[in-house]
Order: structure tokens, then sequence, then C-alpha cells
DNA sequence: ACAGTGACGTA
DNA sequence: CGTACGTCACTGTT
């Protein structure tokens, strides 16, 4: 069967769309408010909403097959040359506003959208001389503008848009609409508007003169130049005030005359709209933060125009019958086969309900795994379990689950597109199949549940159908991206690392870890006590029940009840979080505070504790969901729940580790973790002899880089001099500023700056890496790991310093926390062929960035620990040692060390 | 029911 | 004005 795209709709002839972005993006930045909209970064994007929000909706409800943004490139225009008032009264233009001129353009390219300026002219001319082109081409014309002036344009094929408040509605401006509003035809507008003036232009007008006179001078003496030369017959104070303001009417009219014919580098037939690069608008979309938006844009837009087009994707097959699947599966040889897996998968377990195949040549099967013949099971088994049989999956890890469940392992996983993507772009937000189909291969997926096919097949046909394609769109796409992760130098990275790291993660997930359901109950509900008791006092002191949780009702007791110092600015007020209510105790303290501060931490160590228990599985055992395709860093995360930020840091949180304990059968459980394994890559990295020297000398870390930085005798560190570089070994590898440095160490700014100046004097390799990292990332656009994992940072090279700093800290920490992921990664791998080829009973349960838990059978202690720590310790040939720590317990807790 | 926000846990 | 994540409750909106 095929899947074609529909053929475009016929449309009568050309329809051209032209927008005004400047006055577009000025008046959404006045409509919407700043404070509501700017990224995590701190860019405003209310302009760059409210514009592409317009434009998302023009685009869908007009329809065009042309289209263009017109900008204005300076004040400098020849109106300001023969006027020097003009604009003049016009607020400055707000900071705010201009940086988001360059992001309207970055929006407009990723959607293909040319954009025209021309020097000395406002993009009014720009759209004034396309208009009279594109209407002797018989084009039809619309115009999205917030200046009255392009209302000269509208005639019977060219409609002015016009926004009437705010961003979402237009008003359509037909000759009968511009007439019904004003009292004048659309080519005197501009007679009229000379009469009035215009404010926003600074172009005073005839004062006491509106628009109703206005319209009915130019009404009874046809025309502007009539009303002037008979300006003396007009009676009245209007009258007199016309006369005496005649020079600024003149004025005006030549003023706000559009100029026609310009000499532009593209005229309306180059503005045809072209297919639009999804990926770019992805990641761009991401970056302003815009995720309705995408949505709304990807809903709204998504067209057979945007596809390169070869077609959709073919195959040849079908659903095959009992008994059919081993000779089918003999046939295929050992090419590669992509394969979907119809099922459902979480927690470590899954269901088939069925899997489609097919081949680059386009054959392809599919079978329903409730109607298989034992045979037909039996040879899918071996075919699965066969490595010299290649699969390419798209995100293959929950299938495999599911497929370990029914009882079919897998081997011979020769990609997974995902993973490759990933590799490629490691920062998309998602990794969709359909996405990466018209990204790699131009070619458009249809999805699940998509189409008409169910007049023509039964339903089952269609899903056989619809699972038949995308097998075919993973095994091209395997094809594509593994070219693609080639050239990004990821192959090695690929076959070595995340591929037979997808079996391990899975692994992990099936076996779980064990909990005790009563210890952690019990301890949910000592903490729910400790609750209740905070609350109580808390309301005590203030003589009141308030929602505690509620930022809102605290900002209103402290700031305005009891008075207290505003603290930082958030987007809605201000903040109440931990450092804060810290330092306003310090300065007030006021006991309130002191409750709040208990009753934030006990309710979260509830909360832990009760979102754990609602995941333990019936064999008592939790198990998470491990994802290798989220941090752009190349570090694992945790969901499900997540299983890396179980609390340590306080006595109280770590007993939420207790609750983790061995399961039957084992021993105990070990933890395993690198010491400071990014100050260690930073030492190899930068090969700063000092830094390289202190690890190699095995004493304290933070002692020993504190006595070369002080200058002092290692026994002679103080314990604030060894705090104060701890943190600084901390910060370096995010890109820590002295400002921040003071803030986290409480001392002044001008002391941290020159506690960074002193440790960049003595550790001048550090200084020079650091420096070098960003520096070469901007050249190439990426960073790098030890494995040549990359992260691209575009940013880098922004005219945006928040964007640029953001990114530099980016580059500075991707290279160092990536490369502590290439190695625990590695190391999970080495530790885990260790373990079956020594023959051990023992078991990984789960990685936590750079700590390893493990399950110990009976008896393997000594040698489990020592596997491992020859296993981590040897993931990389450093210059430095990679120190392994190791312990064991009957709980998470106890295992620390 | 859903999305955005603030707060906070980990490395 | 330090990177990378995930989860929860509250809040306002659909």
């Amino acid at each position: 069967m095929t899947q074609q795209p529909a053929s475009p709709s016929p449309q009568s002839r050309p329809r051209l769309l032209l927008l005004d972005g400047h006055s577009l993006a000025y008046r959404a930045f006045f409509a919407l408010p700043v404070e509501n909209f700017s990224t995590t970064t701190g860019q405003f994007t209310n302009a760059v909403y409210g514009f592409t929000s317009m434009l998302i909706n023009v685009l869908r409800d007009e329809q065009p097959s042309h289209v263009a943004v017109a900008f204005d490139v300076s004040r400098q225009t020849f109106r300001l040359e023969e006027y020097s008032e003009y604009k003049a009264k016009r607020n400055k233009t707000p900071s705010e506003f201009g940086s988001q001129l360059p992001l309207i353009e970055e929006v407009l390219s990723a959607l293909r959208i040319p954009f025209l300026k021309k020097d000395g002219f406002e993009a009014d001319d720009i759209i004034a001389t396309l208009v009279t082109q594109a209407l002797a081409d018989e084009m039809e014309v619309l115009i999205l503008t917030g200046d009255r002036d392009s209302l000269q344009l509208v005639t019977d094929s060219s409609t002015v848009l016009y926004p009437m408040r705010g961003v979402s509605d237009l008003a359509r401006m037909t000759p009968e609409a511009v007439e019904a509003k004003y009292g004048v035809p659309p080519h005197r507008y501009p007679e009229l508007a000379a009469i009035v003036g215009e404010t926003s232009d600074n172009l005073p007008g005839v004062p006491g003169v509106g628009p109703g006179f206005a319209a009915r001078w130019i009404n009874e003496y046809d025309g502007l130049d009539n009303v002037i030369a008979h300006a003396d017959k007009i009676t009245g104070k209007k009258g007199e005030a016309l006369r005496e303001h005649l020079g600024d009417v003149i004025r005006n009219r030549h003023l706000n005359a559009l100029v026609r014919d310009l000499d532009l580098e593209l005229g309306p037939a180059d503005l045809a709209l072209q297919p639009w690069d999804r990926q770019e608008v992805h990641t761009l979309f991401d970056g302003l933060e815009f995720r309705v938006l995408r949505d709304r844009l990807f809903e709204t837009l998504t067209s057979e125009e945007d596809v390169d087009d070869e077609g959709g994707f073919e195959v040849q097959g079908a659903t095959l019958a009992p008994g059919a699947l081993a000779d089918w599966l003999q046939g295929l040889g050992t090419d590669p086969v992509g394969v979907h897996v119809r099922g459902a998968w979480g927690a470590g377990t899954g269901r088939v309900d069925g899997i489609a195949f097919a081949t680059t040549a386009g054959q392809a099967a599919y079978v329903d795994v409730a109607g298989l013949t034992q045979a037909d099971d039996e040879a899918l088994a071996q075919w699965w379990a066969d490595a010299e049989r290649p699969k390419v999956l798209h995100d293959a890890k929950g299938p495999i689950l599911a497929l370990a469940a029914h009882g079919w392992p897998v081997a011979g996983l020769q990609s997974d597109t995902a993973l490759a993507a990933y590799l490629v772009r490691p920062d998309q937000r998602s990794y969709d199949l359909a996405d990466l189909t018209l990204r790699y291969l131009r070619r458009e997926l249809r999805e699940e549940g998509d189409g008409d096919q169910g007049l023509l097949f039964d339903e089952d046909d269609a899903v056989a159908d619809v699972a038949m394609l995308r097998a075919r769109a993973a095994v091209d796409l395997g094809d594509a991206l593994d070219t693609a992760v080639g050239e990004h130098g990821g192959a090695g990275l690929m076959a070595q690392v995340e591929l037979p790291l997808v079996h391990l993660l899975a692994r992990l997930e099936q076996t779980g870890v064990a909990v005790d359901t009563d210890y952690l109950a019990s301890l949910e509900s000592h903490f729910a006590t400790e609750v209740k008791a905070a609350a109580e006092e808390a309301f005590a002191v203030i003589g009141k029940e308030i929602n505690l949780g509620s930022p809102k009702q605290l900002q209103v007791v402290l700031f305005d009840e009891l008075d207290m110092p505003k603290t930082k600015r958030t987007k809605t007020g201000y903040t109440t979080d931990a450092d804060a209510l810290q330092a306003l105790y310090v300065k007030t303290e006021h006991p309130f505070l002191l409750h709040l501060l208990r009753h934030r931490d006990v309710t979260r160590l509830r909360q832990t504790i009760e979102g754990l228990l609602k995941t333990v599985a019936s064999d008592g055992r939790i198990h998470t969901t491990f994802n290798q395709t989220i941090a752009a860093t190349g570090r694992l995360s945790s969901t499900d729940p997540n299983l890396q930020n179980i609390p340590i840091r306080t006595e109280e949180g770590r007993r939420i580790r207790e609750g983790f304990v061995v399961g039957a059968g084992y021993e105990s459980l070990m933890t395993a973790d690198y010491s400071q394994i990014e100050m260690r890559i930073m030492a190899h990295l930068s090969e700063d002899e000092l830094l390289i020297e202190a690890f190699r000398s095995g004493q304290d870390f933070h002692f020993i880089t504190a006595s070369r930085v002080f200058d002092v005798e290692a026994a002679d560190v103080s314990v604030e001099q060894r705090a104060k570089i701890k943190a600084m070994n901390y910060g370096l590898a995010y890109g820590l500023s002295a400002f921040g440095l003071s803030q986290q160490l409480g001392i002044e700014a001008g002391e941290a700056r020159g506690l960074m100046d002193d440790y960049f004097l003595t550790f001048g390799g550090i200084r020079d890496y650091l420096g070098g990292v960003v520096e070469e990332a901007r050249r190439t656009g990426y960073t790098e790991t030890i494995m040549g994992r990359r992260r691209y940072l575009p940013d880098l090279t922004s005219d945006n310093r928040q964007r640029r700093e953001m990114a530099e800290r980016m580059a500075l920490n991707a290279p160092i926390q990536g490369s502590a992921a290439d190695l625990i990664k590695i190391a999970m791998l080495d530790v885990e062929r260790a373990i079956l080829e020594g023959g051990l009973r023992s078991r990984m349960l789960l990685q936590v960035h750079d700590e390893l838990v493990f399950e110990v059978a009976p008896g393997e202690r000594d040698a489990l620990d020592e596997l491992v720590r020859a296993r981590m310790g040897a993931a990389a040939d450093l210059a430095v040692p990679l120190d392994v720590s190791v312990g064991t317990g009957r709980s998470w807790h106890e295992a620390a060390h």
C-alpha cells in the first residue's frame, strides 16, 4: 500500500500576504505584558510571541500562497530628513523591545519566510511597492499591519488586516470597510490623515478637526487639493484653524504618501511559501519556551507543502497468516530489518500486541501476537535472539522490555533511531519518529489514527499498515541517521556505549530495587506528624491558618501583614525560597519563618516517601525508568519515580535511604562512586600540572588545592580556607561567577573576585583550559567530551548577552559533565560484562550519575568489591587516577560510606 | 483536565 | 549573576 500526499488544493489566483514586522511587533509588545513573557535566560519574548501568534493565525485563516515580512531598517528615513520632528515624540524604544527583533527574524528564517528591508525607507514603503507589483501581476493581496497609512493601499484586490485590540482581533479593511469607517475611499485616506494628523508620528494636524469634519471637507470639495485651494471658503473656528495650519497639512500629505516604486531584491513571484524546517522550528521554539505556540503551529500548518516530497513511504506486505512467519523471516536474509512493536511498556515490563517488519527494499509484514502459532512464536524467538539478524528500532528500550516479558530476548540491535538522533542533536525536546523522517528523509509519516483508510480497509488492516510504515521509516531512518552520527563523530559512542547500554538499562529497569514498604510507611506517618506540628506552631505564631504550601498566601503574610523586607523578585511576586527565608530570619528573627522552613522540609520528605510507595510493584521493588535521550550533556535521567534525587544531605532525608534494602536471596547492597570525577576530568583535560599532582598525591583534594592557592602547608589550611576552595572547586565546572561565589559563601564580591584570581593564578592550566573550551566551541559550534559526544551551542555567537553568556556556561560544563557521563556509562558496561564473565550472581541496580548501586549475592562481596573498583577505575585512561569508594550494608543508607 | 510557576531534591 | 535533571502542590484557565 502507499501513502501519498494529497494534491495541493487549487487556488484561483495567487494570494500574497505582506506583514509590517516592525509595527506588528511594536503592537504586540504593548498589548502583551512583558513581565509574563520571558525565558529562563531572561530574554523577553512578548513581542516575538505576539508577532508569531498573529502570523500563525493569519497563515491558517487566509491560506496565502506567497508571504513576506517588511521591516524598518532604522529611524533614518527620507521622511526624517525632510521633517526633523518626524516620529520624534515617540517614546525611546524600550530595550526590552529591540532585543526581540532579531528573534522575530529567526522565527521567519525557520519558517522560510523572506523578510525585506530597505535603507532609508520604512516597512510601509516596501509593502506599498510589493502591493503595486503584485496587483499588476493580478495577485490577490493581504496586508497585515498596525499602521493606518497602509489603508491607502486598499483596493478591490488588496485588503488590509488591522489588529483591533491586542493581537487576536483583525479588522478586514476592504474599500467598503474603509469608506464606512472613515467616510472616504481608501485612496483618500492619507488626505484625511493629513488634516487630522498622526500623533504617533508626531505629525500635528489641524487642531479641533477630527476625522468627521476632515471627511466632510474632502468629499464636499472633491479631494484635499481642492480643500486647500478653497480653504478661504470654510467658515468658523475650524476653517480658521485649517487656514492657520495649511502648511502642516501639506507637509503631512507629503510625508504619509507611501513610496510605491522602490528597487527591491525580491518581487512578488519570489515570495512563494517554502517548506519549513521542523527541526529548526523545534529548536528555536524550545529556546523561546513557546510550547503552546509550537503545538499550534504544528497543528495548524502541517500540510503537504512542508514536505520536499518524494512522496510518502511505501511498503509491500500484509498481515501474515498464522504459521507463515517462519518462512517469511527466513526470506529476509541478513539485511537490516526495521521493526515497529505495538504494545505497552513501563516500570521494567511490558506487553506486545503486534510486530511490523520492513526492509529498505519495501518488503514488509505484520503479525498479531495473539494469533501466532507455537511454531511462529519459536521462530520469532530465534529471530529476535539472533545477533546476526540486524534490527533497527526507534526507541528500542520499551519494546525490548515488552518483548522480554513475552519471552523474546533481543540481540542484534543494529541501530536505534531515537538514540542516533540524540547523538546528533542532544538538546532536542523529543525524538518523535514522524519529525525525524521529515528532518532526515524529507518524508511525511502518517500518524497512527490518521487518514481515511477505514473506508477502504478494515481497521485491523489499517493498524497493520501504519505499523509497517513505521517499521519502514525506522529502517530507512536508521541508514540516514547512522551516516549523520558518523559525520558528527559519534559512531564509536553509538556502537560501543549507547547501543549496548540500551540492553543494560532495560535489565536494570526489569530488576528494580527492593524497598521496605512497612518501614517507609511508618516513616511517612512520622513525617506527617511533624508536618502537622510545624503547621500548628506556624499558625499559632501568626494567629490564623493559611495554606503554607501556597507561595501566594505566604507573600501576603510575610510582606504585607508582617511587613518583612522584600526578597528577590519572581515573575509573580517575591520569592519565598529557603535561602530567602533564612535571610529573612537572620534579619527579623521571626519564629514563623522557622516553623515555615520546618514545614517545608518535612512536607517534602513526606511527599517523597508517598511518591515512592505509590510506585512499588507487586514484587516489592521499585522499577524506575532510565531515560537515555533527555539530558543534553549525555547523562541519564530517571523517572517514575526519579531515583536519582533521593535525599542524602540531611540526617532526616537519609532515613529515606534506609527504606531501599537488599532483596530476598541477596546478602547486601553495595554502592560504588567516583570521587570528584568532574574535577579529575578537568585536571585531565586541562593538563594542569599542579592539579594533576594534587590528585596523584591521594590526599584530601580540597585541602591540597587550598594550600596551593593560599600558599601554606596543607596542615595549616584553615577550615574556612578549605570551604572557600571547595566551593570554588565545585563551581568551576559550572561557569561560576565572582558574584555567584560571593553569594554562596556569603562574602564580599571583591573578596570572591580576589579568590578567583588567586585560584587561576595558581592553576593557570585550568584558566587556559576553560577559556579555550569556550573559544573553540565558538569556532566549531560545538563542545566535545572525551568520547567525542558533541553538544551544539549556536547561542555562543548570539548578539544577546544573556543568551550568549548562558551558552558560554553550558560550553564550560558540557565537556566535563558529559565526559563524566561517558565514563560511568563505559564503567557500567564493563562491570556488567565482568560480572557475567566472572559468573557472579550479583547485579547492578541503579546509576546516580557518579554512583552505581548493586545487589550483592551471598558470598560475593569481596569479589564484587574488587571487580567494581577495577572496572570503574579503568573506564578511561586519564592523567589522574579514578578513585572509587565502595561501601556495603543492608540498606542504601548503610551502604553509603 | 491542563499548563505554568515556584520550590526543592540529586549529581 | 553556577550546570544537568524530575516531581510536587498551587493557581488560574479551559
